[in-house]
DNA sequence: ATAACAGTCACGTCGCGTAAAGGTCG
DNA sequence: TCGACCTTTACGCGACGTGACTGTTA
């Protein structure tokens, strides 16, 4: 939407670290138009478009699939200029909450490990063969 | 493989926070085998199997694949008791760095986005009607 | 004109979700 | 015997990957 269209898509897909096939499948699903097509058929990007394609790749980040991404982005939300900022900037605040639960999530996972591992770790000093059948360590080892 | 075989599938499934489904899935791809079935064909599961499954889980939310997942419990690796114990840490060895990298790559989205939304309240107090074309923060307004 | 891009089908994959139709267990 | 559980079979889906073949561009 802004700037004057001069990336292909190559370039858009390195810059966001994405596959080609995903710029053209975000365009297939409504969530990337390209700014500009060349009379021969050619996607043409402005930095607009880049930074979309970054948005879409922190949300899919945090686990959010493309149809929610789509609403959220598909802003008959904001249309003045001031709306507009106002918009993104709620957008990115939501993306924060979500990235805020995945980094919860992966703190809890974390310590449940933790608490395994000195679990585990107890069954490197004990005689194996005197060990009951039913001590707590066993049933983390694995096989 | 430890302790006494007493859960039903439903149950695993409550204790792991996975479906049905999923129980049934691991078994196809043959990363759980269930450790008894009864005359009737019922799967019946062990503590050590429901803690598989949650092992199973923390490794999917660290964004490894099922095949490589089964490779590393497929345990010919290790066949003594106390050999057991030292693999199942390396394994959560790995695990923990697996996670350690998804937490950086978010502290990492999240930087970028704190400097985006930044850029972004900016374009709160500019006049947005004299606002250049190539303003950098509007290359991060959604739409 | 040629190489390095680009384009469109269209089928494949992975990790399950989701009926449908029937068998098992206390 | 009855209801709550379980079973298999099998098709569906989201988010792309991966050719195969053709067209566009500097």
């Amino acid at each position: 939407v802004n700037q004057t269209p001069t990336y292909q898509i190559s370039e858009v897909a390195r810059q966001a670290s994405v596959s080609l096939r995903t710029i053209r499948f975000y365009q297939e699903k409504g969530l990337l138009t390209p700014s500009l097509l060349t009379s021969g058929g050619m996607r043409l990007y402005s930095q607009s478009d880049v930074n979309r394609v970054k948005l879409i790749r922190r949300f899919r980040n945090t686990g959010m699939n493309l149809e929610q991404i789509k609403a959220l982005l598909s802003s008959e939300n904001s249309n003045g200029g001031r709306a507009k900022a106002e918009h993104t900037l709620e957008v990115l605040g939501l993306e924060a909450e979500n990235a805020h639960k995945r980094m919860v999530e992966l703190r809890r996972q974390s310590q449940e490990r933790e608490e395994i591992i000195s679990l585990v770790k107890k069954c490197l000093d004990c005689d194996m063969s005197a060990c009951p059948e039913e001590c707590p360590p066993r049933a983390h080892l694995i096989q």
